[in-house]
DNA sequence: CTGCTTTATAAGACTTTGAGTAAC
DNA sequence: CGTTACTCTTTGTCTTATAAAGCA
């Protein structure tokens, strides 16, 4: 908003501008004639009148009322954030998840510190210890279980009454909150510092989570360090509020960390862990989830209810979108799934990768990079990802209809995108009803895999495709256009090149869009930065004289214009028989290798033309010197400055010719040089070889 | 209070093989 | 005379995701 250029006092509803006539600067721009709609004249002549300063002061109002109404509607309309701050986001969400995700491989490794377990040892009295460990064979491993998770309710009372923590440890952020850099009150975590923490029993939230996983590992029992990854969400579009932007620095939750409160806040304070831990019982056969820290307990997580872990999708300082654990050996594995109740219909679209396979890739990349490779699968294992598998059946079709978006599971007719269509569209497809909650009416759930994405001809030829014999179109838009499904296809087989010979289109060349449409025999020799599509052809028809075609890899879209232009084919480079790819490739080579020596030698050439000029310019000076004797800069003659001039001025030419120089004017204008002398020294322009020695 | 509908906006998907002119 | 390089145009439509207010 540029800054008004009179003074305005509000007054009501209406605005008074006064504005002092003999100073008056008012620039109006096109923007203000909008405001002067506005402008009640009645009020201006009224106030023209009682002027306090007659002519020399206006005085009028802005009647407001209609601008404050389009600037409320303004407000309540929402604008989203722009492409450049979604892809932002994006990778602030990314760069947030692998260094928590790395954060916490470091603290894990901590955890398991040799020195620290030793030191622990003692620290667990033996009643506890011998629980963890039973060897007694002739009791029931149900009991045995029961006996092992006694030990860790123990354990789990003894630390948290031990334990004093100083801090809140780390918190979830959003967009209002990422850019502040409010510095962080907590030291950095060296080692030593953490072990020190460890030992006295005191530290934060996080650290006390961490500090449990040593003193159970310091018994020898399989504990997990669990994180709780919190990330500001990718996916939202919404621009950091203004108004409250202010107002959330002022009660920035940073700031509680520079005075720890002795007792939690609920308010500032989370009431979630981040940081929590997963002991395998290994008389049940299950991960038990403790908490030592926020809420307390020892329990294996419930099937279908609720998890006390996952936060509502209302609270701004906690989302549980990421929980990787990290075991005793640093492998890392991805539990997200145990610890919340929707994940298939909420949790998977707040994560990286949902609506990307590349991010989706990435993802599992980090997640192996970080952690170590984990050889065969365990027992353990293989009942989690047996536990995994329950939950993802067990977590059932969503409770409401937004839910069903997207799911990967299941897909609800009236959601489906228009180029989609449910096949077969029987009862083997259904998989229940539906009934929304604001409607009597009730519709089938279809499971997500019978929705098939649709395209046309074209378009599946675009991908490699051609429509079987026989297929009948799935769907048609706009009554001329067909759409059919990928299984109405199959791979489109180009005629193999036979003899050397290749099958070109109407246009004389190749669509190879994919690499599946090389055709038998083939090979795509494609552009590259230093091989232009005029090598390729020099070398095909004029070095070896073989038959090739140029390939159309693409399409680009300049934007059309009333049938003017249409799309435009993209080369991509030559179809050549597969036989001749050697030969090929050696002759690009070569012409590479010419062209390169093409351009060192015109980079000479110049050079030794530069030198030749500079070598006139010297011939110049010293025969000025011969004839007019030699000038001394002490001297301060004015025969000084005007040679300079002479040498500006033949710089000047130089640059005209673009660093050629222009040897016909040079001799023209030359005056300077004797004919004799000329010549001779001339003649190094066209002896390269000798110069460059 | 919850969840659906309506109404905003930005952006993506979709499309799927030039012509005329100046310079070399 | 044949070949090559450059410049036109400047926004088409339809669909989707997301958010927030309104409403039942």
């Amino acid at each position: 908003e540029p800054s008004p250029t009179y003074e305005v006092t509000e007054k009501g509803k209406a605005q008074t501008a006064k504005i002092d006539g003999t100073s008056l600067d008012l620039e109006v721009d096109s923007d203000d004639f909008d405001d002067l709609e506005d402008v009640d004249m009645d009020l201006l002549d009224e106030a023209n009148q009682n002027g306090d300063r007659g002519n020399e002061t206006l005085t009028f109002s802005i009647n407001n009322g209609d601008k404050e109404r389009s600037e409320a509607r303004k407000k309540r309309t929402f604008v989203p954030i722009l492409k450049q701050e979604r892809i932002m986001r994006k990778l602030i969400h990314k760069l947030v998840l692998f260094s928590m995700i790395c954060h916490g491989a470091i603290r894990n490794r901590w955890c398991g510190d040799r020195r620290l377990l030793d030191m622990l040892k003692k620290t667990v009295s033996a009643e506890i210890a011998s629980l963890f460990h039973q060897d007694n064979a002739d009791v029931l491993s149900v009991v045995k279980a029961k006996r092992f998770v006694d030990g860790l309710r123990k354990l789990l009372t003894v630390f948290s009454r031990k334990f004093k923590v100083t801090s809140p440890g780390i918190q979830r952020r959003d967009w209002s909150s990422t850019g502040n850099t409010t510095e962080e009150k907590d030291r950095i975590m060296s080692f030593e510092r953490f072990m020190k923490c460890v030992k006295t029993f005191h530290g934060s939230r996080d650290v006390g989570a961490q500090a449990f996983v040593a003193v159970l590992r310091s018994m020898g029992v399989n504990a997990r360090l669990v994180f709780s990854v919190q990330v500001p969400d990718y996916r939202s579009i919404r621009p950091v509020k203004d108004g409250s932007n202010q107002k959330g620095e002022k009660e920035n939750p940073i700031r509680e960390t520079n005075k720890p409160k002795s007792e939690f806040d609920p308010v500032e304070n989370p009431n979630y862990p981040v940081f929590w831990i997963e002991v395998w019982n290994k008389y049940s056969r299950k991960w038990i989830t403790v908490d030592p820290i926020v809420f307390k307990v020892v329990e294996v997580m419930p099937m279908r209810r609720k998890c006390k872990f996952d936060a509502p999708a209302a609270e701004e300082s906690h989302q549980t979108w990421y929980v990787i654990a990290y075991d005793e050996r640093n492998v890392i594995k991805d539990v997200t799934r145990r610890y919340t109740q929707f994940y298939n219909a909420k949790t998977v679209k707040k994560r990286i990768g949902f609506a990307s396979d590349e991010d989706a890739h990435w993802y599992s990349r980090v997640l192996r990079s970080i952690g170590k490779q984990k050889g065969s699968i365990s027992q353990a294992e293989a009942m989690e990802l047996k536990e995994f598998h329950d939950r993802h059946v067990c977590e059932g079709t969503p409770n409401n209809m937004a839910d069903f978006k997207n799911h990967p599971v299941y897909a609800l007719e009236p959601q489906l995108r228009q180029d989609e269509i449910i096949y077969p569209n029987d009862e083997t497809s259904k998989c229940g009803t539906f009934r929304s909650s604001n409607k009597s009416s009730i519709m089938p759930v279809y499971k997500r895999s019978c929705v098939h994405k649709l395209k046309t001809p074209k378009a599946w030829h675009m991908s490699g495709r051609v429509l079987k014999v026989g297929a009948q179109p799935l769907k048609t838009k706009k009554a001329h256009i067909l759409l059919y499904a990928e299984f109405q296809t199959e791979l489109y087989i180009p005629p193999p090149i036979i003899d050397g010979k290749i099958t070109k289109n109407a246009y004389g060349n190749v669509e190879i869009f994919r690499p599946t449409m090389v055709p038998e025999n083939g090979v795509l020799l494609k552009i590259t930065r230093d091989v232009s599509m005029k090598m390729l052809e020099n070398a095909a028809r004029w070095v070896l004289n073989i038959d090739y075609a140029k390939a159309i890899v693409s399409f680009e879209f300049g934007k059309a214009l009333k049938n003017k232009r249409a799309p435009t084919a993209k080369e991509g480079g030559i179809l050549i028989d597969a036989q001749y790819k050697e030969a090929m490739l050696a002759v690009l080579d070569g012409l590479r290798e010419q062209e390169e020596q093409e351009k060192r030698e015109a980079v000479e050439l110049n050079a030794l033309r530069s030198w030749n000029f500079f070598m006139k310019k010297l011939q110049i000076v010293s025969r000025l010197d011969r004839s007019h004797g030699k000038v001394t800069h002490s001297g301060e003659d004015a025969d000084i400055p005007l040679e300079k001039e002479e040498i500006h001025k033949e710089d000047e030419e130089e640059e005209d010719e673009e660093g050629y120089f222009k040897k016909s004017e040079a001799s023209e204008e030359g005056g300077f040089l004797l004919e004799d002398t000329k010549n001779e020294d001339l003649a190094i322009n066209v002896s390269t070889e000798g110069m460059m020695d």
